[in-house]
DNA sequence: TATAGGATAGCT
DNA sequence: GCTATCCTATAA
């Protein structure tokens, strides 16, 4: 049985929003990850983006396809994709049912080091997930998570916000800062990222 | 079938 | 600034 103060998991009806309004949401939330030999990773959400279907820089802002599909299903799915040939991207899917669109993790905060990760590299826990490629790798999160739910039991899931941290967050709303998009080409003027201003694990500063 | 190019990151 | 590396979208 759970404590009464224990985070609550994130459900696909929290996600069932614009991407626009889930994105800074889930900043402060956690992200846990389980692997397939039970262990569990988990890291605070520290930045985000914003993808919707009106939006030149969403890959469902054509049409549907192969690769995009699992962003026009209801919310509370993984949208991953391969980038550059190297790296994979997180995406949680948002709205409802036939609207295309979802949030780009960028960063966590992790909690404790991947047990892969050498310890004698000397890289810094707030850097290790610092960017959505990085955070794959961190987490072990690739093709194979694609459509995967976001729930209790699968591969991946979601918490909400500790008390602790909604609290601080209404003492200070500037610890969560508003701005445009890294790295695209279209939609670069939309101010669609979300970071924890103070947070030394975000991507880059901005 | 062919081909251009990308929601990145690390190194110069 | 340069580019690895491969999947995908789009054109032919």
């Amino acid at each position: 049985m759970k404590a009464l103060d224990a985070p609550q998991d994130i459900n696909a009806d929290w996600l069932s929003r614009p991407s626009t309004q889930v994105a800074p949401d889930l900043i402060g939330c956690v992200l846990v990850r389980q692997l397939p030999d039970g262990k569990i990773l988990r890291g605070l959400i520290v930045e985000t983006e914003a993808y919707t279907p009106d939006d030149p820089a969403c890959h469902a802002y054509r049409r549907r396809t192969p690769r995009n599909s699992v962003m026009f299903g209801p919310a509370g799915a993984c949208y991953v994709y391969l980038i550059y040939g190297i790296y994979h991207c997180l995406n949680v899917v948002t709205d409802l049912d036939g609207i295309p669109s979802a949030v780009l993790i960028r960063a966590l905060q992790l909690e404790t080091s991947p047990p892969w990760i050498d310890p004698q590299k000397n890289v810094k826990l707030h850097r290790l997930a610092a960017g959505p490629g990085k955070l794959c790798l961190a987490l072990k999160i690739d093709l194979s998570l694609n459509a995967t739910l976001l729930q209790p039991v699968q591969p991946l899931w979601l918490e909400h916000r500790s008390e602790q941290f909604q609290q601080q967050l209404n003492e200070s709303p500037s610890n969560l800062t508003q701005t445009t998009r890294i790295g695209l080409t279209q939609g670069v003027d939309l101010p669609w990222r979300w970071y924890l201003t103070d947070s030394s694990a975000v991507s880059k500063r901005g």
